[in-house]
DNA sequence: ACTTTTAGTGTACACTTGCTCATTAATTAT
DNA sequence: ATAATTAATGAGCAAGTGTACACTAAAAGT
């Protein structure tokens, strides 16, 4: 099934709008008919793909994800498990992945906006993590796996959180460096 | 100084029929003037006041908070150091905390939310972790204490997030004691 | 090329939002 | 008790929201 061309450059002025809005103010105060405007839109057909703006940078969200997903995933299974002791630094991507869509995860990390974002990210990380448990201690530890994967997940995001606070003043490579630290306290 | 008592009733006013609203309803689909036409509030003073229903709410969670704070803090200084391989699970007292605050903690950790009342929760464990590190790890060790703070708070929520979306289904004394055993892991 | 399908448009309506301001009324200070 | 203070009200306004529906036009299938 191929998409329609009008809906395909429907989506696209919208995600243009979007993301020039985005440079200048917060997700929820881009009302749907300034987009619109900008966007050439009408503002029914808006509300016939998204309904809301919050919908429309979830679309642009997922494809980002999908990056995290397909681009870092597969450089850890030839690597040392992720959160051993001799974990090596480069194994982790997350911060580069972070750094290299910074305007995008200045978004995703800001007050404002929906606690579901943060839930996306989680989820990926810990799916990530949760892999790498299985594979590196085989079937059966004697811990709920999806609350380890958490915890560990959500202590990485931790860092980013910071990271975040602190205007991103690290570099990738620092933060993966912290992070190997931190894992030795 | 003391309060007006009309700003006394009507900020009670408000926060009462946000709590009856927020029962059946989410914190972003509850409008200005449905809730003012349930506390009997003219929507010019609610704006006079918070302005969105998000500052109503978030007035609600800083005194939830402080309990957090406050009745919490105190048992730590004369345990063992929080986050060590020795810890007393006891010691720990934000799952309780969570339990006790049930119904409120399902909206702070609900998708819809903002991700600022995160935020606030975290700081408020953050700065709990960091005053342990201070009093046991002493001056000076070779690592940002922010850093480190922020990774161990948030591992932390990352049980309590995990706990949420299993609906709580694990009492907040299982929760201290799968936190030692990650802890050792 | 022609028909069918379906996305997008324009308009309309009832409602909410955020804000302002003169008026009323409750509370405080004397 | 009275005056001074200030919070709350009610009304009004421009703008945005969410939804509906007949129409127009672009794209897909043949």
């Amino acid at each position: 099934m191929k998409v329609d061309l009008r809906v395909y450059k429907t989506k696209e002025a919208l995600r243009k709008a979007l993301m020039i809005l985005l440079k200048d103010k917060g997700l929820n105060s881009i009302s749907v008919t300034e987009l619109c405007r900008l966007a050439n839109v009408n503002r029914g057909t808006f509300y016939a793909h998204y309904g809301q703006v919050e919908n429309l940078f979830e679309e642009y969200f997922k494809s980002i994800m999908k990056d995290l997903g397909e681009s870092y995933l597969e450089p850890y299974r030839h690597e040392q498990n992720l959160l051993s002791k001799n974990l090596n630094p480069s194994t982790i991507r997350i911060f580069h992945h972070i750094e290299h869509y910074q305007p995008f995860y200045r978004i995703v990390f800001s007050k404002t906006v929906p606690l579901s974002y943060y839930y996306l990210l989680f989820d990926h990380v810990q799916q990530l993590i949760r892999n790498d448990i299985r594979e590196h201690y085989a079937s059966g530890i004697d811990i709920d796996i999806a609350m380890l994967s958490a915890y560990q997940a959500n202590a990485i995001l931790g860092l980013a959180i910071e990271w975040h606070r602190q205007d991103f003043a690290q570099s990738a490579a620092d933060m993966n460096r912290l992070l190997v630290r931190v894992l030795r306290v």
